[in-house]
RNA sequence: GCGCCUGUAGCUCAGUAGGAUAGAGCAACUGCCUUCUAAGCAGUGGGUCAGGGGUUCGAAUCCCUUCAGGCGCGCCA
């Protein structure tokens, strides 16, 4: 409906000579201001010269004549703001388009737009806890409401097979196997090795009992077999997880593989080549400073191995070269340290600074029964995502998660989320879903049947109902704040909202009746509110239950 | 010391790219199941938007500053 609106608007304002300035439309806090609203006006007023309210005149008249059966009537508020009043029948026409037309929510915002969102990325030593949890989610839902608007988008896990931690994996694999598997109790466990239990199962699983059958010291071809070896089985747990949490990936990059084809030798090569790359004190550095970095960072240390930083750099330009236009990582907030260098790379190979965005995502802090729970990975002490999407259920969780800004730190209580689970916000919207298709349920059996040959409704409207077919045809503005801010959040208040208002009808007023009229006008409305909660929740990445 | 994030109702959080009289859920209390699902509905109370200054038609939102909390500041990964 805002669409047809901010057309028109914009054809207006071109007719005035005006094609640089924004259109702001919003949903007016109170009824009394009509629909939707405008606060152009001050705006123009600027630009031609003139005080808002004769600026406000100018367009309306020209608004008009476009298309005048789409408002009741338009107002001048006394501050200037333009306040529309939308017909009736322009209303329930476009209620209609909702049902017959199935990309009605698709809007090409994004014009094929290629962007690449890496997320989660944990490293593959341990398994997800919380925080990774609340990335997935907000990297599903984002990679979800940006296709929906025109992107094209890959999601990608990056995954950190190479380097030191991997060395330790194998490193506390194997003390652990020789612990609990041969019984040498005394066998020292690496210092800064991985504490957690399920070092322990690895230990005791058949391929690795086969790999190390009677081996009592690390040889380096079996360390490395070994490291490979956990390492994969970390992985797939971790890829478990996450399918069971409802999270896809189109790609997963492994580090290690840039190191075999030699692209992180490459990267620094060609931006040795720029001049990017110099030597001090036995070190090669990379000058990030150049691109408003603190330091210059190092490359190669004195003793000729590669920094993290490094693969890094290789990371980040193959994103380049497989010609994304947009590149967005979601990082723990903990890592905000490393924005600037990497954006300094980007910059260095070409990319404009705002073509790269980095969500990071504030820690979640977890409290039992009020206490702080510690998250430590070393000390195996955390709470798993596992472990809470088992207990309070995938969909539960990812909502909770999305009904926060993602860069606001979170406190989940998890003994009051475990209670709050038959109350929890999500229900209340899955059933306003559960609800409707009950009621086609039974209009079925009765022989009733939604009826979308004629876009002609004999029944009037009533004053909750035009609200509820408001709020419903305004779904693709918050739909469009979402992609724009890339606040995925923004839909799961939007939902509760549109719950907000269905709950009291449905309990007022009953959707079959005796008047086919209607019956037939406000199957119409379920039908519309079904498929845009459905939707909603898909963008969430949240199930639509049809019974509950 | 420097940098980033945060501070809104008792609690957990929204506040729609600076817009109109600051909102929701939870918790508390009171009612409502013979109806298409009570995981629901109706009602009641609750605020110095951390403090101060500035920018302008207009600020919870932008800038400066103070205070409080969190997280970073390796030739670790």
């Amino acid at each position: 409906m805002e669409r047809i609106l901010r057309d028109i608007m914009t054809l207006t304002l071109k007719d005035m000579g005006i094609d640089d300035t924004t259109i702001d439309i919003e949903v007016p806090r109170d009824e009394g201001y009509g629909d939707l609203s405008t606060p152009i006006a001050m705006r123009l007023a600027k630009k031609l010269k003139k005080p808002p309210k004769a600026s406000a005149l100018d367009l309306i008249s020209k608004l008009k004549t476009y298309q005048d059966d789409l408002f009741d009537n338009i107002e001048i508020a006394g501050n200037g703001f333009i306040n529309f009043r939308l017909s009736k029948t322009a209303l329930t026409k476009e209620l209609l388009k909702i049902i017959t037309n199935d990309d009605y929510f698709k809007e090409d915002i994004g014009k094929g737009k290629k962007v690449q969102i890496e997320f989660v990325s944990a490293n593959p030593t341990g398994p997800l806890h919380l925080g990774h949890g609340r990335g997935a989610a907000v990297g599903m839902a984002l990679s979800n409401i940006l296709t929906e608007a025109g992107y094209d988008v890959q999601k990608e896990y990056y995954i950190n097979d190479a380097g030191r931690q991997i060395s330790l994996l194998g490193e506390s694999v194997f003390a652990r196997y020789r612990q609990n598997v041969c019984n040498d109790i005394d066998y020292p466990f690496p210092e800064d090795g991985y504490k957690g239990d399920y070092i322990i199962e690895i230990a005791k699983t058949d391929e690795v009992k086969r790999l190390l059958d009677g081996c009592n010291n690390l040889t380096p071809q079996i360390h490395e077999t070994l490291n490979r070896l956990s390492c994969e089985m970390m992985l797939n747990d971790i890829k478990k997880d996450l399918s069971d949490f409802g999270i896809s990936f189109d790609n997963w990059q492994s580090e290690k593989m840039l190191y075999e084809k030699g692209m992180v030798q490459n990267a620094i090569q060609h931006l040795s080549q720029k001049g990017y790359i110099y030597e001090k004190d036995g070190a090669r550095w990379f000058k990030s400073t150049a691109f408003g970095d603190d330091k210059d960072r190092v490359v190669i240390k004195q003793d000729g191995e590669y920094t993290y930083f490094a693969s890094d750099i290789a990371y980040h330009k193959l994103k380049l070269d497989k010609g994304y236009e947009e590149i967005v990582d979601i990082w723990g907030a903990d890592h905000h340290g490393y924005i600037n260098r990497v954006s300094a790379v980007l910059q260095a190979l070409g990319l404009k600074s705002e073509a790269f965005k980095v969500l990071l995502i504030q820690m979640v802090t977890l409290l039992r029964g009020g206490k702080p729970v510690s998250m430590s990975k070393r000390s195996g002490d955390f709470i798993t995502l596992r472990e809470v999407m088992d207990e309070i259920t995938p969909d539960t969780t990812k909502f909770l998660f999305l009904t926060r800004r993602h860069d606001t730190p979170l406190e989940i209580d998890i003994e009051k989320a475990k209670m709050q689970s038959s109350e929890n916000p999500v229900y209340y919207v899955q059933y306003v879903h559960a609800r409707i298709c009950s009621i086609f349920e039974k209009a079925s059996s009765t022989g009733i049947n939604l009826d979308t040959s004629s876009d002609v409704i004999s029944y009037n409207y009533t004053d909750d109902e035009m609200r509820l077919i408001k709020k419903v045809l305004f779904y693709p503005m918050t739909l469009r704040g979402a992609v724009l801010s890339r606040e995925p959040h923004r839909i799961a208040f939007y939902l509760q909202e549109l719950a907000g208002l269905f709950h009291p009808y449905y309990h007022t007023e009953r959707v079959i009746t005796d008047d086919k009229d209607t019956t037939h006008a406000r199957l119409i409305l379920c039908e519309a509110i079904k498929k845009t909660v459905s939707h909603g929740l898909k963008m969430l990445g949240v199930s639509a239950p049809q019974k509950m």
